[in-house]
RNA sequence: GGGCGAGUGGCGGAAUUGGUAGACGCGCACGGUUCAGGUCCGUGUCCUCGAAAGAGGGUGAAGGUUCAAGUCCUUUCUCGCCCA
């Protein structure tokens, strides 16, 4: 349909012979050119030049639907990220792939009847075409899935590396069992006893399955945090997550004749001359052994399994004080009094923590000192407390005091260590618990090795053959890939890939004779723990990635995504690297030297989810005012880190904005114009560019986007004030050409359409803008006029005149004069070019 | 309970790191231009007093340091996250 060419300025201005497109028209102009970076490869990684290599990572997308705020804003603030880093000369590796593995997936097969397979590749397709539509910049030929045989082949084989390596490990213990996922989950997956996933209530089950020894680096993921330019909160968790403590194993013995001997965990082995108990785990082996008689631990055991972690670690309360823990028919010996105290089963104590035993201390533990009133146990004092410069404060009262002392203090009633402070008397108990053979000095981690085994089948299959005569067998890394059979029965209950009528049938690689498949797959944060290193080559089918490229890149420089990811991800593939490094196929100590994390995207206070029904997709904004306006909109709403809510933000003041660059870009700074406009104007002008050219910059290297477009905001502001003042021709062409370079980032469209009506060149192929400082400089600055304190006028001096000469001009101020008639100056503070202080009294 | 972070107009948020608090935008009010209009262009907008000039108050609360505090220190309240 023709619009009828309207007589204004607007139509004269337009350039082609299309009326239409003297409005600012998102959805017209945006798809042709999203289109076009892609079939033209735009944006695949060139290292021709000598520009600085850079490797751009974000966290790849989840394929669980199409595109939602959360991946929006992500990729909007990494994508201005890229741009902006091009346009300073660096050549930026800029990848795209998909987390395509998960239980989600294998759910809608189940409930729908589809192929998980179909599904997922259903949903990749639908995000890739909006990342597209977007205009978010990836390199297109890197694209990988974790899903397809040629990436997980590779997650097979780093898992034969790391068995290699010795840091793989089958081993029996209590796992969590989510009943709704139908499978285990790693310790990281459990949050408050939960399933993070599915929100049911985790169970403990003892089951064999594969571990990777994370633990075995718990030192060095501990320390080289300090290596890595990363949030802080998110070091403190995984510092907390790691979770180093420093004590001592201490041998106890049983108080009979029998040899039996336990050993605990402590990490104040200074307070064991307060141990007036001993408590077990209800499940540890030696009581399950001895108390194997006895019907009422039976019954007592019975009592404890039905009983969650959570439910069984809780501060023990009022209200069920005595319901706990169950005397046992021995007693135990503490080897520093040669007491022999009374020993117990509680299920306060866990038997995957430490030992599964410990020595009970009530004046110096919560818990301990709960049970032990709630028993009648004894409370001995062997701290006298003290305030952390210690001094001492009032001595305890083992009859009055109403919890435990967990603070500093100096060693009372301990024998030979009475006086010390409390870690002078730690270190020195560590040295005589090894001197005299009842135990070491240890360091204590929280971290759990890395349970990978999950009971599901749309995930990279364990590739491990269980043999009768062998055992459990690696399969030959060149029988690689395990692949999952395309005709599972995903409508089973349980795990498809175990359902499988042929799947596990297979020969011991050893002796030849029948083997069974493991028919369990790997968590799928396997899958991710690599996935930057495969996109260095990723359609490589003769390694996972070349050692020497890995060198060149990694670390990767620049990470952005969620907090979610905190521990799980983050910390697995710090794992990753660091064991991949000890097998000689990387050279790097980390994965992701800087990492930027992301606010997450709110509605009206709460998360948008589907099932709350309050969504807002991205799509809905962009297909109303454009994906420019979409990009604009976010990055303008708050700075990076923080949460936006989308109630409070505004797609229209944005379109707004982007219409009048449109008009001023189409009205004004016509180079045919002859330079018109009074001299300061348009110095004026200039000067407002070029500073904003400088503070704009600054604000790229921090992130700060919102103040950026805020201060470009300014521009198209000073832009119009100085049209208005008659200012004309290349002052206004360079303001608005400035806009123009330094929204490209943010707004790839309507400056790539803009910049090419104008120089017949892409925009984003183009320097980054540098301030003239020459243009900066001015002959009179305002300084401000204080009278103690207070704020009484504003002079024009000229820029570093000095004091005596502020002072004149200040004192010349009629309302500062006013102020300071009230009494005698005693001091002047100046602050040059700034602000003028009288102190008068 | 411990650790970390944050509290600024009606709203989102700014404040060269101790130097004019509230940039920029949303919203709102008034005026103009259009009136096909979710258009465009002005002006105003922290609170109180005042016609204005200006004055007083003001960054969760209370103290403190300083010529000067949103910013530094102490105490306290609220919220968020992580760990118990």
């Amino acid at each position: 349909m023709l619009i009828p060419m309207s007589p204004d300025a607007h139509a004269d201005a337009t350039t082609g012979p299309d009326a239409s497109v003297a409005r600012y028209d998102p959805l017209a102009i945006e798809p042709p050119i999203a289109s076009r970076w892609v079939d033209e490869g735009t944006y695949e990684l060139d290292c021709a030049g000598d520009d600085e290599r850079f490797y751009a990572l974000t966290m790849f997308p989840y394929p669980s639907g199409d595109l939602h705020m959360g991946h929006a804003e992500i990729f909007s603030i990494h994508d201005a990220l890229v741009r902006h880093l091009r346009m300073t000369g660096h050549a930026v590796l800029n990848p795209i792939g998909w987390d395509a593995f998960g239980l989600p997936a294998e759910n809608a097969a189940r409930k729908r009847g589809e192929n998980p397979d179909e599904w997922t590749r259903a949903n990749i397709e639908e995000q890739a075409a909006s990342i597209r539509r977007l205009g978010f910049s990836f390199d297109w030929s890197t694209r990988l899935h974790t899903c397809d045989p040629e990436y997980y082949r590779w997650t097979q084989w780093i898992f034969l590396e790391l068995f290699h390596a010795g840091l793989v490990d089958r081993k029996e213990g209590l796992v969590n069992w989510c009943p709704g996922c139908e499978t285990v989950l790693a310790n990281e997956q459990v949050v408050d006893g939960r399933c993070e996933r599915s929100d049911d209530l985790v169970q403990r089950r003892p089951l064999t399955q594969w571990y990777f020894r994370i633990t075995d680096y718990a030192e060095e993921l501990l320390d080289d945090l300090d290596t890595i330019d990363w949030p802080d909160r998110v070091k403190s968790m995984q510092r907390n997550w790691i979770g180093r403590s420093e004590g001592a194993e201490i041998t106890f013995e049983v108080a009979d004749d029998s040899d039996d001997e336990v050993v605990v965990y402590t990490t104040r082995p200074d307070t064991i001359f307060g141990a007036t108990y001993f408590v077990f785990a209800p499940e540890h082996p030696l009581v399950l052994a001895r108390m194997a008689d006895d019907p009422g631990y039976a019954d007592y055991l019975e009592e404890v399994s039905r009983r969650s972690d959570i439910e069984r670690q809780a501060t023990l309360g009022e209200d069920r004080r005595d319901k706990r823990g169950h005397r046992l028919d021995f007693d135990m010996v503490n080897p520093f009094t040669g007491e022999t105290i009374p020993a117990f089963a509680a299920d306060y104590v866990l038997m995957d923590y430490g030992t599964g035993a410990i020595m009970a201390v009530p004046v110096g533990d919560q818990r301990d000192f709960e049970f032990a009133r709630a028993n009648d146990l004894e409370v001995r004092v062997i701290i006298h407390p003290t305030d952390d410069e210690g001094n001492h404060l009032d001595p305890l009262d083992p009859d009055t005091m109403e919890e435990a002392w967990v603070g500093p203090g100096t060693m009372v009633g301990s024998g030979e260590y009475d006086g010390m402070p409390w870690q002078e008397a730690k270190a020195a108990i560590i040295d005589d618990v090894a001197d005299k053979g009842w135990g070491r000095g240890t360091v204590n981690f929280r971290l759990r090795d890395w349970l990978i085994s999950r009971q599901r089948s749309w995930g990279a299959p364990i590739p491990m053959v269980h043999c009768a005569s062998c055992g459990p067998r690696p399969v030959p890394a060149d029988q690689l890939p395990v692949e999952l059979p395309d005709d599972l029965d995903w409508t089973v209950s349980g795990s498809p890939l175990a359902a499988h009528p042929t799947f596990a049938e297979t020969t011991c690689p050893d002796c030849g004779g029948p083997a069974r498949r493991d028919t369990d797959t790997m968590d799928t944060f396997v899958d991710s723990s690599w996935y930057f290193l495969r996109y260095l080559s990723p359609t490589d089918d003769t390694r996972a990635w070349p050692r020497e490229k890995a060198g060149a890149w990694l670390p990767v420089d620049q990470y952005t995504g969620g907090v979610e990811h905190a521990i799980l991800h983050l910390l697995y593939a710090r794992f990753f690297v660091k064991a991949l490094r000890d097998r000689g196929h990387v050279a790097a100590d980390e994965p992701f030297q800087a990492l930027l994390n992301q606010g997450q995207v709110i509605l009206d206070g709460s998360r948008m989810s589907k099932s709350r029904g309050n969504l807002v997709r991205p799509g809905d904004v962009s297909e109303e005012y454009g994906a420019d306006t979409l990009r604009g909109t976010i990055l303008f709403a708050s700075a990076p880190e923080d949460d936006i809510d989308w109630a409070d933000v505004s797609p229209s003041g944005m379109n707004k904005w982007l219409a009048r660059v449109w008009r001023l870009n189409l009205e004004l700074g016509d180079a045919e114009v002859a330079d018109g406009g009074a001299d300061v104007d348009v110095a004026e002008l200039r000067r407002a560019v070029h500073q904003r050219i400088l503070a704009v910059s600054d604000d790229y290297d921090q992130f700060k986007y919102n103040t950026a477009i805020a201060k470009l905001m300014e521009i198209t502001n000073a832009t119009m004030d100085a049209e208005r003042a008659g200012v004309a021709g290349g002052a206004v062409r360079e303001a608005l050409d400035a806009v123009l370079l330094m929204l490209a980032p943010i707004c790839p469209f309507i400056t790539e359409e803009l910049w090419q009506r104008r120089h017949g060149a892409s925009v984003h192929d183009q320097a980054w803008p540098r301030a003239d400082e020459s243009l900066l400089e001015v002959d009179t600055v305002d300084v401000i006029v204080q009278v103690n304190g207070k704020v009484r006028g504003k002079v024009a001096v000229a820029s570093g005149a000095d004091e005596s000469v502020v002072e004149a001009a200040a004192m010349a101020d009629d309302n500062a004069a006013r102020f300071l008639a009230e009494g005698e100056v005693r001091k002047v503070i100046h602050v040059p070019d700034r602000l003028v202080n009288f102190v008068v009294a």
